[in-house]
DNA sequence: ACCTATGTTGATAC
DNA sequence: GGTATCAACATAGG
């Protein structure tokens, strides 16, 4: 799920409900999710800090603390942030804070490859991808030879494109995944950010990117929502891509 | 049982 | 430097 509408309802939900919050204790014991932190650590940094504000560049979160260094979070393929919820039917919880009111946030994460560590570094990310203006997305996306697709999730170009939401913006726009960027006008590339940020703003208000309109047809077998045409399926980017060989002509 | 698939990023090789 | 591939993790499904 994960990608920036998800990053942004989680760090809404740190916002709204962890904020002002004094941290008792802290479980930073998986060693994989934490990493390069030692065991012990992020809790003896974080410990009586009280959680002041919550930001968000592309998918990575930062939380600040009143003192206390910057927690990164990262959701990674399956994490999600639970803030004072049930226990999960197993241990999935790979990172906690105890408040000392007593409530609890979690990174809950059955695959593991969420992130969390202090002082995050987001040098290498680009611009948030719902964020980005119109003169800075031409030229940071619209360049190089790899496939227009490619580009639009590489996270140093712009940040908060993942797989699905990709597709969806691609179909929307009309373009072809397989387009070079490098080759695509003005025009489109103007249109191709239009579409992303409705994307993404639908996606963040209903609830996440599998509600786009092309998703549920991203399977075998499926047809375009819009004119029936069935559509093509290529690894593109090395990620499994589906799009409508007629509405999105190019390649 | 075995193989494939899955939203992520990063290290590596060309 | 830009691009492509694979590996890291864990689970689900054919």
């Amino acid at each position: 799920m994960p990608e920036l509408p998800e990053a942004e309802r989680a760090r809404l939900t740190i916002e709204r409900e962890a904020l002002g919050r004094r941290i008792a204790s802290v479980d930073d014991a998986d060693t994989w999710v934490c990493r390069p932190h030692s065991p012990g650590e992020i809790a003896e940094a974080l410990s009586g800090a009280t959680l002041t504000s919550a930001h968000r560049r592309g998918k990575a979160l930062s939380v600040e603390t009143d003192g206390g260094p910057v927690l990164g979070l990262h959701l990674g393929m399956s994490g999600r942030i639970e803030v004072d919820g049930e226990p999960a039917e197993r241990n999935w919880d790979r990172f906690s804070i105890d408040f000392q009111d007593g409530g609890r946030l979690a990174l809950r994460d059955k695959r593991r490859l969420g992130r969390v560590v202090l002082d995050p570094d987001l040098s290498r990310l680009g611009p948030d991808a719902a964020e980005v203006g119109r003169a800075q997305f031409r030229e940071r996306v619209g360049r190089g030879t790899a496939p227009l697709k490619a580009r639009l999730m590489d996270q140093s170009v712009i940040a908060g494109v993942g797989n699905l939401l990709a597709d969806e913006t691609l179909w929307r726009a009309g373009l072809s995944p397989l387009l070079a960027a490098g080759d695509l006008d003005e025009e489109q590339l103007d249109g191709l950010r239009r579409a992303l940020r409705a994307a993404t703003r639908r996606a963040i208000r209903r609830g996440g990117v599998h509600t786009g309109d092309l998703i549920p047809h991203r399977v075998r077998g499926g047809s375009c929502p819009s004119c029936g045409t069935p559509l093509s399926r290529e690894t593109i980017g090395g990620r499994t891509t589906y799009w409508c060989p007629r509405d999105q002509p190019g390649s």
